[in-house]
DNA sequence: GTCGACCCTTTTTTT
DNA sequence: AAGGGTCGAC
């Protein structure tokens, strides 16, 4: 059953089975093969599959290796294979007695967490951090800074115990060491409260699990000694990513460390920033002297040039494990550097070039990966490729805020919430079921007369909604009646079900959000039912804060949220390139891959220091005592090496000399000048060339100053209340975004016909300042002849929703 | 050394 | 939305 295809080292790791085993397997080595065939082999020497655990850190990865082992000896294997958290919070639930929490305790949301925060910030007493107006960054920081505490199985007391220890201490301390140590201080406050709060109300997050774990195995020797008993033979995956509490958690599971196999490649750490933990790997060496350690040094993925360059670079990692990597597919296609002008140009040449890579049938899409350090910087390939008509796919989470459709979704619940003041989300209801500028204007000039004679609630528009409407004379009476109709079927629902339950009545009935979506059967709507669905999700998660379940206050909370992120699912065959960063390309493999951006502050990241940190001296384990900026560096270092080594037949490394927006060039990134690209024999240079980009205006032409220029102007007057000359420079806002946009003033002629005169031409520097003053000239003439109605005090008597918008915020 | 211009992450994990 | 941190220029 085994097949013998394995090399001498891979062999030797399959059959190591005496003692502690730690494998190094370096990219495309056959960790996966040997972990298989490893299991395989136990399991053909009688060893029984229920008595064989391993451990992963992604769902993926688990059951990657479940599929593999299931080819090699067939179904229903009854070994466990699990991440460490579905495995501890398997245990947890089994031990609930032993820990002493209630068995229907539930997973709060990072949503929940946030909010949850947010509303009782006061009352954690904070004496040193000072508390924002818009607390959000620092919420995020404190809830980062508790998870940083838990993966070193810190408690909230052990943490204050240490801080007044060494605030009351009388050694002597610079004014940054107290300072950080008063944060830590309030930090240890907000941990403390955050952990009374989850065990008080029956949650727990992903951190509770590997600690509450960790405590029972720990406490508890009769658990201990029985979940020991549960496994033979243990496998850890990916061992360089774990914490130190997932390490001790695998300690405390495998029973002298006979049965511990640990696959890692210290190569590809490159989860340190939550709390993946390199030094985990001498540390194992600690704990079990015995250990034994086997390189896989051979390469079976990449050409023999990558495979070089890419050790050429690793190899100026200090610290690294003992191991080299040789190639064994020979090959001689030298990787290719290729050097851009700019950004645009850069995205340009990358798609020019895919497009010829697949017109020569070379490869085709699905052999394709672009990767990125941030997923911000793969938008413009994205973007490119979708221009030449090349299917791509742009991998990863999903900024769900600023979907047109949930944007439409929100304005109905906000209106529900509280139709006396959300006047704009009604505008924008209005507009998306056909309602016509003229009548908003209409409801507006009414709403206005209303609030003038003081004779209404709030901005006036629902009262002219439910009281006037007759008066009107409009000509979409009917549409405005019925969209009436239904919102005011939805506050009646809201009284009487839950935030979720009026939503979702929302989506499926009261409107056609869903239905529209539902109907069609393009892959854009599989999605949006997608978001649909999690924008439920995190409704229902809220509906839990509090134990209140009002409408009101949900959405008030979801005001709160920052941003709403959500998981984008992963196509899993289809035929497209792919679009996405280094992280999410681990364990991952194509035949071509371009690593792009390779720029300072874009490939190794520029450094940025935490706002909170584990003090050294409470780091558990073996810890290198190094600057954080080194430390950053090479892991930086790691990511470009985990990038290079995704490519199986050709890598491309490309830099743009350039950014749009920014005043400055960048130089191209270190790491391409650690391997000497511009004279290295590996190397093939390329010099792309400058594509013209359509539009051109940077941050400080003509057009981009005024625009600030009117922006300040209009904050200015309507604090002052000089209302006709914010209204002016509203105007002329709108004009110089919508010429902005379209590099086309025939756009405009929406306001006036003049203004479609002006040429594009005449936006080139200089004329910019004549331009506006005519724009500014056909706007007085405008505002004096038919707009008199916009003094009063409110945009909402101006014609634009742009406008509006803009004056509301 | 100091000043000033510039720019501003990455992301898994459960029922 | 903006201040703080970092790095380059002098």
């Amino acid at each position: 059953m085994v097949e013998a295809k394995l090399n001498y080292d891979q062999l030797k790791a399959v059959s190591c089975t005496g003692g502690p085993l730690l494998i190094l397997a370096g990219p495309g080595s056959g960790k996966t093969l040997t972990i298989t065939d490893k299991v395989a082999r136990l399991i053909e020497s009688f060893s029984p599959p229920e008595k064989i655990i391993a451990l992963t850190f992604s769902e993926k990865a688990a059951d990657e290796i479940q599929n593999r082992i299931e080819k090699k000896i067939g179904n229903a294997t009854g070994i466990t294979i699990s991440t460490f958290h579905s495995f501890c919070n398997d245990l947890i639930r089994d031990f609930s007695m032993d820990i002493g929490i209630n068995h229907g305790i539930r997973l709060i949301s990072k949503e929940h967490s946030h909010v949850w925060s947010i509303k009782n910030i006061d009352s954690f007493n904070f004496e040193y951090i000072p508390i924002p107006i818009m607390p959000s960054d620092l919420i995020k920081n404190l809830l980062e800074g508790t998870s940083q505490f838990h993966d070193q199985l810190i408690s909230p007391e052990e943490l204050g115990e240490y801080v007044q220890g060494q605030l009351s201490s009388e050694g002597e301390m610079n004014v940054d060491e107290i300072d950080k140590l008063q944060k830590l201080a309030d930090l240890a406050k907000f941990y403390h409260n955050y952990q009374k709060y989850k065990w008080n109300n029956n949650f727990i997050d992903y951190d509770d699990m590997i600690t509450l774990a960790c405590r029972l195995l720990e406490r508890n020797e009769i658990v201990r000694k029985r979940i020991q008993q549960l496994y033979d033979h243990m496998l850890v995956d990916e061992f360089q990513d774990t914490n130190y509490a997932q390490l001790h958690l695998v300690h405390l599971l495998a029973d002298g460390g006979g049965n511990l196999t640990c696959v890692a490649d210290d190569d590809q750490c490159i989860y340190r920033f939550r709390g993946a933990y390199l030094s985990n790997i001498d540390q194992l060496g600690e704990l079990y002297p015995s250990l034994e350690k086997i390189a896989l040094g051979i390469n079976y993925r990449s050409a023999e040039p990558i495979v070089k360059l890419s050790q050429e670079l690793i190899s100026q990692n200090p610290d690294r494990q003992e191991k080299q990597l040789v190639s064994n597919n020979g090959g001689i296609a030298p990787v290719k550097v290729v050097k851009a002008p700019n950004d645009v140009s850069e995205a340009e040449w990358v798609a020019g070039e895919i497009c010829r890579l697949l017109d020569e049938k070379i490869v085709e899409q699905k052999d394709i990966y672009i990767l990125t350090r941030k997923r911000a910087d793969g938008k413009k390939f994205s973007d490119a490729l979708k221009r030449h008509m090349v299917p791509v796919e742009y991998v990863g989470s999903l900024q769900i805020n600023d979907l047109p459709l949930i944007q439409d979704a929100l304005a109905y619940m906000h209106f529900v919430a509280d139709p006396f003041n959300n006047g704009v989300a009604f505008a924008n209801i209005l507009f998306r079921e056909g309602g016509t500028e003229h009548t908003l204007q209409k409801i507006n000039i009414m709403a206005g007369k209303l609030q003038e004679m003081d004779n209404m609630q709030g901005d006036g528009i629902y009262s002219v909604l439910l009281h006037h409407l007759d008066e009107l004379d409009l000509e979409q009476a009917d549409l405005v009646k019925s969209i009436l109709e239904r919102l005011q079927e939805l506050i009646e629902y809201k009284k009487k079900h839950l935030p979720s339950d009026t939503l979702k009545h929302l989506l499926m009935n009261i409107t056609d959000l869903y239905r529209s979506q539902a109907h069609e059967n393009s892959k854009n709507s599989h999605r949006n039912i997608e978001v649909l669905n999690s924008l439920v999700k995190i409704v229902e998660d809220l509906e839990l804060i509090d134990g209140s379940a009002e409408f009101e206050l949900v959405m008030e909370h979801l005001e709160l949220v920052f941003d709403l992120e959500i998981e984008g699912s992963e196509s899993t065959d289809d035929n497209t390139v792919k679009v996405m960063t280094i992280h999410q390309s681990k364990g991952k493999e194509a035949k071509v891959v371009f690593v792009c951006d390779m720029a300072t502050r874009h490939l190794p990241l520029q450094y940025k220091s935490k706002k909170f940190t584990v003090p050294f001296k409470l780091i558990k384990g073996v810890q290198r005592d190094v600057d954080e900026k080194v430390l950053h560096l090479e892991e930086e270092r790691r990511l470009a090496y985990v990038a290079m080594t995704r490519a199986k037949e050709q890598l491309y490394l490309v830099f743009p000399e350039r950014y749009t927006g920014n005043v400055k060039g960048v130089k191209s990134s270190q790491f391409l000048e650690d391997i000497r690209f511009a004279s290295n024999p590996l190397v093939e240079l390329i010099e792309a060339e400058q594509v013209e980009e359509q539009f051109e205006l940077d941050t400080d032409s003509p057009l981009k100053r005024k625009m600030a220029e009117q922006e300040s102007l209009i904050n200015m007057y309507s604090k002052q209340g000089q209302l006709t000359h914010a209204i002016e420079s509203l105007v002329m806002l709108a004009q110089l975004k919508e010429l902005e946009k379209s590099g086309n003033p025939d756009n405009l002629d929406f306001v006036h016909p003049e203004l479609a005169e002006l040429r594009v031409v005449d936006v080139s520097e200089g004329i910019v300042g004549a331009v506006v003053e005519r724009v500014k000239g056909i706007v007085d003439r405008i505002l004096k002849e038919d707009f008199e109605v916009r003094e009063e005090p409110t945009c909402r008597f101006c014609d634009y929703k742009r406008i509006c918008e803009f004056h509301e915020t």
